[in-house]
DNA sequence: CTACAAGTTCAAGTGAACTTGAAGTCAAGG
DNA sequence: CCTTGACTTCAAGTTCACTTGAACTTGTAG
């Protein structure tokens, strides 16, 4: 039942390199008891974690977000159903910002690069909350960042 | 008309630090010609065609894959409009491609995660033809790599 | 003429997310 | 006992897309 996995075990079942998996410790990310040997030792539970990091980097979040969300998780106890449903709830809003933004881009394709309208004077998609423009090297104005200031 | 542009004039028309300019420049994405001085001297295009690399990296292309795109830009004539969405035309189906994938990722979250599924053994969200989790280090199963081979 | 901003090249640094390599330990089969 | 494969740590390397810094030249305003 509660089962300890071996590193290769839970590399093989979950398709993450072993040594992602001992990155992700070093992260905090994930954890493990040690055996006699000093190997390390990983609960089934361990299976539910990583696919959540996998899920969240999809999304389009980095680790260090995703150990932020993994903090609001219980401590004390194994995380349940409700547990975890409370951390994607907040994917999904930005799952729908980052649709919303390829929707844009979309029509900003046939629109604007068809009109020629990206001349980049006229053309600006709006794209307000965009944490990978804001996050990224130098404004670009018509994908959403304000020309001045 | 047809007046020439420096690089800091074309950074800031653009959003697109100096650096990142001489940085495409270099990776073949845009040209210049020199004046005298040897100062960089952009043609007015030169904005459409950053906006354009702009635009493809926030779809989620590398600058390796656009500058194939923009190598099918004919050399010998400016490029009208139907150039330009004759290259768009590719994106929208990769557009759309991350929008499903997105979508799937949505309804993995709630279904998934919230009952307790994604203990992956029975998780597969089917995601054939996926770029990132092809080049990305690592299969992940769940995500789409076939769990075998 | 003197500042100073803006341009130049080239090498090296950054950060994210890992991977790879070296050098060694542990466990299981024959 | 020996081999083989899986594991360990630690440091260094990789890719992408740039940025930063050093050292220098050009253009412009006063």
């Amino acid at each position: 039942m509660a089962e300890l996995l071996k590193i290769g075990e839970v590399a093989r079942r979950s398709g993450v390199a072993s040594s992602a998996l001992r990155f992700y410790e070093e992260r905090g990310l994930i954890t493990s008891t040690r055996e006699g040997s000093g190997h390390r030792c990983y609960s089934r539970s361990v299976l539910r974690r990583i696919a959540f990091i996998v899920f969240a980097q999809r999304i389009g979040l980095t680790l260090d977000e995703i150990a932020v969300e993994l903090d609001k998780l219980p401590g004390d106890r194994a995380p349940n159903r409700r547990d975890w449903s409370r951390l994607s709830a907040q994917w999904t809003t930005r799952i729908d910002q980052r649709i919303a933004e390829l929707e844009r881009l979309k029509s900003g394709l046939t629109e604007c690069i068809g009109c020629g309208c990206l001349s980049l004077d006229r053309c600006t998609l709006a794209n307000p909350n965009d944490r990978v423009a804001a996050r990224g090297p130098g404004a670009r104005f018509w994908i959403g960042d304000p020309p001045a200031g």
